[in-house]
DNA sequence: CGGTGCCTCAAACGTATGTTTCAAACAGAC
DNA sequence: GTCTGTTTGAAACATACGTTTGAGGCACCG
């Protein structure tokens, strides 16, 4: 075979296992079995487990961030001048992320669900990792954000982004389970694409909501 | 001390541990000690760390829904026959959880982070026990959320509330440290209280946002 | 053919986990 | 005080984990 098919299998592994059970829960004797691969060539190849998760990322962000740069750089581009708007912005980075070669048809949905996780879960390397390896297209998409959005506060801005950060990576990270009640339900099939779809104008319509609206004060209303 | 100073001291140190940690990074050594509680005692009061998982929510949760009912009734009672507008009924729910009697000030912070990983971590036991006891207030949100927003087709409504579900159980799961990062960067000090003020009126704008916006084609776009 | 580097394998190591055990301590009733 | 049922305590149990070891295989080069 090919000079470390080992390698390459325990990723696949490594990466739909962690994707439908999460870091601590899948354990190396899952990923090496499920990957026919002996118990001990994760620790030859990769040092650790952690280490393992570590390369499963960088596996994808690698190639993804580089994309992502590139999507960014034509956008602004074509801006010449003016900053892009939200929804040119958030299209970037979609676009980038559903149009990445992907392994097999789920890539992308794993990939997703794997960054939820990487939020989600303590993880407190992961996030080290991730933010010192991919610090910069995250900073630039930062960037973006503020200047696609100067009519908010900063305070606003900060939690509106962290809004859509959730609803993205909880979609993402639960997507199969939902497209599978969605098929149940309502007998409809759905794809990434769709999902980012119908998430974008979500995002973009609460980005730019009118400031805090009509708030029943929580004091004068009767207690329960 | 009270007849079960011990079973109260666990669900104590429990829910704040689950909540910084995750529940399988979580032991009941951790648990024990920092309850200063025999280890055997988990066992001995709840049968299994399962069992001491599903109390800890049903401790807030079976409160909640009470409450929760009981603002519904209070919300469809003042609109008499109309249905509440998607406002009303996502206040109706902040309401409810953030005037909940608390045991100590965090107490909506961190049982927000632990609805939030419930849903996050694949723990299957958990989905069920919650699925099974709670099913009812739930599904009567549902149906609300569902009259409040006639104008949706049900595919696009169906979305429309898992993402904010996930912007909702996102932030509130890590708002602690969230909440510091804006400290830290801000210099601003936020409450749950002010979160939620922040995050209903996005939830609202989203999903009343006009259907599917301008969505470049995926197919007609240069390749990365 | 002999040797050198890379890789695989089965087995074991040490540690941490959830759970069980059983004796001791305790509280309340008679 | 003595008995009874409940709760605590220290210790052990079995199991699973991540990691390490060292012998063996296999390909390549001289």
């Amino acid at each position: 075979m090919a000079q470390s098919d080992t390698v390459d299998r325990i990723l696949d592994a490594a990466e739909e296992l962690f994707a439908d059970r999460g870091f601590s829960e899948t354990s190396l004797r899952m990923i090496t079995s499920k990957a026919k691969v002996n118990l001990a060539a994760v620790n030859y190849h990769f040092g650790s487990k952690n280490a393992l998760i570590h390369a499963v990322f960088a596996r994808f962000l690698t190639p993804f961030s580089a994309t992502l740069e590139n999507a960014f750089n034509d956008l602004e581009e074509r801006c010449d001048g003016h900053p892009p708007t939200l929804n040119q912005t958030l299209w970037a980075l979609t676009e980038s992320a559903v149009r990445m070669p992907q392994r097999n048809e789920n890539g992308i949905s794993i990939f997703m669900r794997l960054l939820g996780l990487a939020y989600t879960q303590s993880q407190g390397h992961l996030r080290k990792f991730l933010e010192q390896e991919y610090s910069q297209p995250f900073s630039r998409f930062m960037r973006l954000l503020k200047e696609a959005t100067p009519q908010l506060s900063a305070v606003d801005r900060y939690w509106r982004i962290q809004f859509m950060l959730g609803a993205t990576a909880f979609t993402m990270s639960s997507s199969d389970a939902l497209r599978d009640i969605l098929q149940n339900k309502l007998g409809v099939e759905t794809t990434v694409q769709e999902i980012a779809a119908r998430l974008v104008p979500f995002l973009a319509a609460g980005m730019q909501a009118q400031d805090t609206m009509l708030m029943p004060s929580l004091s004068e209303a009767p207690v329960a």
